[in-house]
DNA sequence: GGCCCGATACTCT
DNA sequence: GAGTATCGGGCCC
């Protein structure tokens, strides 16, 4: 299956988020692939829209996020999750797409297993192993299931060689696709709390 | 299904 | 020092 090229992500960020709904993100890890279908997304776009990292600026972290598109901005947050967005739109305007939610394809059974390393021991290490559909369906889950960490900080999408990357499927139609405002900006202004850049991809089967 | 809470460390004002 | 683009557990319908 073809890449996205850098050309994909040199876009409009609604347009990103919309269009990367059902297409298939690919982490190779250790000789081996781990993937799923992007089920949810979420836009920010520029220093003016105030749920953006970008809203301070350039600063060292939001930097990546200033760059070339097509490149992962990985973040940390909540003391102890990492974050998978893709940057967008033109070298310089800071922007990115989250993503939010995958449909485990490829390399279940090792992606179980990053997940059950957190709980080991608890109780939950000895409930029923989670359905298929909720093992990646949020930002923290999906990255520790394909181990994205600080190290895909700046990691080029686009370059041969890549280790996470996005390849083409088909678009997901539009009478499955539902949008709504983003998730967890509690202490965010209006409009921005509430504009809808939070696409999703109806679970269907 | 829902709500509340704690964990945990990094970000920038 | 305050806030955080979250998650899982505990509890209650």
């Amino acid at each position: 299956m073809p890449r996205l090229p850098c050309a994909f992500f040199a876009r409009p960020t609604q347009n990103v988020a919309r269009e990367l709904l059902g297409q298939r993100l690919v982490r190779l890890e250790r000789g081996q692939r781990l993937a799923g279908l992007i089920t949810e997304t979420e836009a920010y776009i520029g220093q003016d829209d105030l749920a953006c990292h970008a809203r301070f600026g350039r600063t060292p972290r939001s930097a990546v996020m200033f760059g070339r598109p097509g490149v992962a901005y990985v973040y940390f947050t909540y003391g102890m999750h990492w974050m998978l967005n893709v940057v967008t739109e033109a070298e310089g305007f800071p922007a990115a797409v989250l993503i939010r939610g995958l449909r485990p394809l490829e390399g279940e059974a090792r992606m179980r297993r990053r997940r059950g390393l957190a709980g080991m021991g608890s109780r939950a290490a000895r409930r029923a192993p989670a359905p298929l559909a909720r093992l990646t369906d949020g930002p923290a889950k999906l990255a520790q299931a394909l181990s994205i960490d600080r190290r895909l900080n700046g990691h080029d999408l686009c370059a041969p060689g890549a280790v996470l990357y996005i390849e083409r499927a088909a678009p997901a139609p539009d009478d499955q696709v539902t949008r709504g405002p983003r998730i967890g900006l509690n202490n965010t202004p209006e409009p921005w709390k509430s504009m809808a850049w939070n696409w999703k991809l109806e679970a269907r089967d």
